[in-house]
DNA sequence: ATTAATGCAAAGCCTTTGCACCGTG
DNA sequence: CACGGTGCAAAGGCTTTGCATTAAT
């Protein structure tokens, strides 16, 4: 037990979760900490911040996160990376930039994501759920460079 | 040498590649076969498809896909399983409506990704660049299913 | 003739799983 | 008190990498 953080708490018990350690200091820790996390960085602010729950396994935090995956307080997101990445699902959906350059993600908000999940249930029937949308290419500074580079490789 | 997939090796050539065995052979099978593939579905088509090519190795076909991949050729798909999976990239960018439920892959065209685009670029100065875009969610079917089943997981 | 890609095999690494013990409801 | 979750450690499986050889330009 310990690690009230509240807010976090009460969404793990509203999903019908159980409140566990792991899955508290999980929560805990993502949801103070915008933006994408990988299974390890989880693993060692878990660590940091609650030194008083003294070891948390691995294992423990993969199951962790699944439950909260399934609770939908969580999105994994699967990239291009080898490692999964995962974040706090805020109020909002929001969306992601991801300059394949420099590697630079700015978190904004596409309007046209709304459109687009409503033209996917009027035309296909199909009831989507965006609750994090992650677009890849290039930013505008990392554009510009390439101009001098010329012939740039892909990538 | 062999396999002349003609088309395929154009777009290979063209893309500044050098034209090996295992690249036309994977491309063949990929362009030949519309859809989502995995590493050992297309080792296997390449053995089948092409006897005379004798033996590709695993390796070699990752990095036929990683090359082919890399000249845009081909998109690679890390979705919710382990194993990422790969397709062709035909003439124009479609997209794909993937239903959690029963796993069903429709492939439509969603006009709004342009609009998407453009909005990255004009409010963010981001050049998205979306090949491919795969939407999860649940289909007609399936979301009638559920009405039934009552308080469904997630996932 | 150069330079890059392949094949083979072994290593890597993220992720999953089994089982006994402990915490939660 | 019963059930589900956790820890620990080992297995699992997809992917990557090193090096000598072979093919492509």
């Amino acid at each position: 037990m310990a690690i009230t953080g509240s807010e976090v708490d009460r969404a793990i018990r509203q999903s019908g979760l159980r409140r566990t350690t792991p899955r508290a200091a999980v929560g805990a820790v993502l949801s103070r900490a915008p933006g994408h996390h990988t299974v390890g960085e989880i693993e060692v602010a878990v660590a940091r911040d609650y030194p008083e729950a003294a070891s948390i396994a691995r294992s423990s935090v993969y199951r962790a996160l699944e439950a909260l995956e399934g609770a939908g307080l969580v999105v994994a997101v699967r990239g291009a990376q080898k490692e999964t990445q995962f974040e706090w699902v805020g109020k909002h959906a929001h969306h992601h930039l991801i300059c394949d350059a420099c590697g630079l993600v700015a978190e904004v908000t596409l309007h046209g994501v709304t459109a687009l999940e409503r033209e996917a249930r009027r035309d296909h029937g199909f009831d989507a759920c965006v609750r994090h949308l992650a677009l890849r290419g290039t930013c505008g500074g990392c554009r510009a460079d390439m101009q001098h580079v010329g012939t740039g490789g892909a990538r």
